[in-house]
DNA sequence: GTTTAGCACTCGCGGAGTTGGAGTGCTAAC
DNA sequence: GTTAGCACTCCAACTCCGCGAGTGCTAAAC
């Protein structure tokens, strides 16, 4: 059922050429190849027996072969030559990250839009979440007729914000005593604790201390939510998907430019609990819209735990050597942005 | 010049016709019309004079008519009858709008999603920018190792942050120092006076009465740069262009959907300075892209001051009397939303 | 003068027929 | 096992043609 290093070689050859043609390639068009040295006859006899192990397909009798998903699945679990980021795009990625900025935020957003100019492609990246994070302060700051502002930051300058409404009559020692059990309790409480038994023990807490005890539950609620929060998405290159050959047809494109816009729905393509380049191709997405594509993932890490994701939506025949290298390269570089980051740059 | 009743009753027949069905329309399908009670040799005449004066085109000698940007342009100014939104499109709004939600960015993210599917087009909605808002409170919390989160919120509870770099020795006390001094100058203050000449008086308040002048300049100038905060542009069904048959061309479709994802690039396609309805037709639009689109915007206000904007993105095909009900309506209703969130729901 | 019927003409569109080329599978020879 | 040769297949592009929708013009009717 192993290939032999000859059929490998050819089915290298056939995805690579495709990869860049996007058109079916035939037998005389690979005997052209240097690494090939046998004759179009013999690379025929290779092809049919490639096909008949649904390596490749071909779109009708009598044309060239492309690669099957069961052929991409291989050239990707075994033919990927590793390497390096090519020159330009290493130049490019090198200049990217030496530039300085501060802002998290804006980062993602500019690897964004930087991946997908890189790559040709749709980019997709997950805004990191503050799980491993830890309460550093609670604000409380009413803004008048029975309603304030909640700020909850964390000890990595993260800000988050939520609106509360108090009784009319609230005074501003209730205030004050519900901000400070809160701060007593929760500042160095990683956020992902925020949720669970905390919960119910700040509660107590808050009916022993605080008069306003509908009011402290509010808030303490509203603090609570933002474990909620859903990671943030950024996306890039959308418009790239029209430049592909094969979303030159507009009901596919738009399906999955519909399916772009619902932030949501893409975060379920990234692999939960897994770290590390995963590829998922064609059908292996489950999603429908998504058969023809391929959508290759990473994630990038701050103190050792996966905080994020980033990856390329594509066609299945995408470049996936080149792709693979400069996902690997930005995880890479955002990791160390990150860290440096939050120990004080 | 002017155009005869005729004349004017078959250019709005001949751009209704043409609205619904995206196909030239001829002189007989015209006389089908129950207003319209001539032959069609009369009409025919009447529209050869309407070419003529340039408010129709023939795509080819011996097709159908259909509206030059200027027929268009005739029709908006003219021709419109006023209205109300149409039963179910009145039905879908006035539920969308007693929905009750109290986080304006997700309103008005919400109303840009609810824009596009009830347009079928593009939507663009610019968040309330918070020129108008005054300081109610700065903070500035330190995360370690010199580095300090300023948070600044308003009186309608708007929260921003920027991270500020201190010398590494500074302590608690200049925090604070500095702290009092931006709070006692610069509460009630409306954030468009912040850049202004405050900027020099508070300058020289910090260098008389905070001992690290250079590190409570650093906290000034990142406070004073939320006025430079651009309003968040929201874009909603984006992929709904590729469902215009005029967008079946995947270059033209790939050049405007380029253009809204550049975020900034829309913003400068709001009016600025104008309040109330604005229709910008084809050419009309100075962006090359958009030759064959139409963008209508109208304003959202808070205490009668324009503060934001939405609009919608579509073919000069569009239906401009339903989309021109649907964004008033809306608008109002915006308008109405924010009066009774900022004065405590 | 305005409106209308009639008619010849134009032009794009879709289907049918044709051709060329790229590519295959098979067979027989090396 | 490999390769040259050959017959075969099938798509893609092209042309040709007829149809139909629509026009402009003219002459008659109102």
């Amino acid at each position: 059922m192993m290939l032999t290093p000859r059929q490998q070689l050819i089915l290298s050859a056939v995805i690579e050429d495709y990869v860049r043609m996007a058109e079916p390639v035939g037998s005389r068009a690979l005997a052209k190849h240097e690494e090939i040295q046998f004759s179009p006859a013999t690379i025929r006899n290779e092809m049919a027996d490639l096909e008949e192990m649904g390596y490749l397909t071909q779109p009708h009798t009598s044309s060239g072969r492309i690669p099957s998903q069961k052929g991409y699945r291989f050239y990707v679990d075994n033919l990927l030559r590793q390497g390096h980021v090519d020159r330009s795009a290493g130049a490019f990625l090198k200049d990217f990250f030496t530039k300085r900025i501060d802002e998290v935020e804006q980062v993602v957003r500019e690897v964004s839009t930087m991946l997908s100019s890189l790559t040709r492609q749709t980019s997709i990246v997950l805004g990191p979440n503050m799980y491993t994070e830890k309460v550093r302060k609670i604000e409380l700051i009413p803004i008048g007729s029975g309603r304030a502002v909640a700020i909850l930051v964390t000890d990595t300058g993260h800000v988050e914000n939520a609106h509360v409404h108090f009784s009319e009559d609230i005074r501003v020692d209730d205030v004050e005593a519900i901000v400070n059990v809160l701060n007593d309790k929760l500042v160095g409480v990683p956020i992902s604790k925020l949720r669970s038994n905390l919960y119910a023990e700040l509660a107590e807490e808050l009916s022993r201390t605080v008069e306003r005890f509908e009011d402290a539950l509010a808030v303490l609620s509203e603090v609570c939510q933002v474990t909620d929060r859903e990671e943030t998405v950024y996306i890039g290159g959308a418009a790239n998907v029209l430049s592909q050959p094969e979303f030159h047809d507009v009901e596919k494109a738009q399906s999955i430019l519909s399916l772009l816009e619902q932030g949501g729905t893409v975060t379920s393509w990234f692999p939960k609990d897994e770290r590390g380049l995963t590829v998922r191709i064609g059908a292996e997405n489950s999603v429908g819209a998504l058969q023809d594509c391929t959508v290759m993932t990473t994630t990038y890490s701050l103190y050792g735990h996966p905080v994020g994701h980033i990856g390329v939506l594509g066609p299945t025949r995408m470049d996936y050597n080149r792709i693979m290298q400069i996902l690997q390269y930005t995880s890479a570089a955002l990791t160390e942005f990150l860290t440096r980051w939050s120990t004080g740059n």
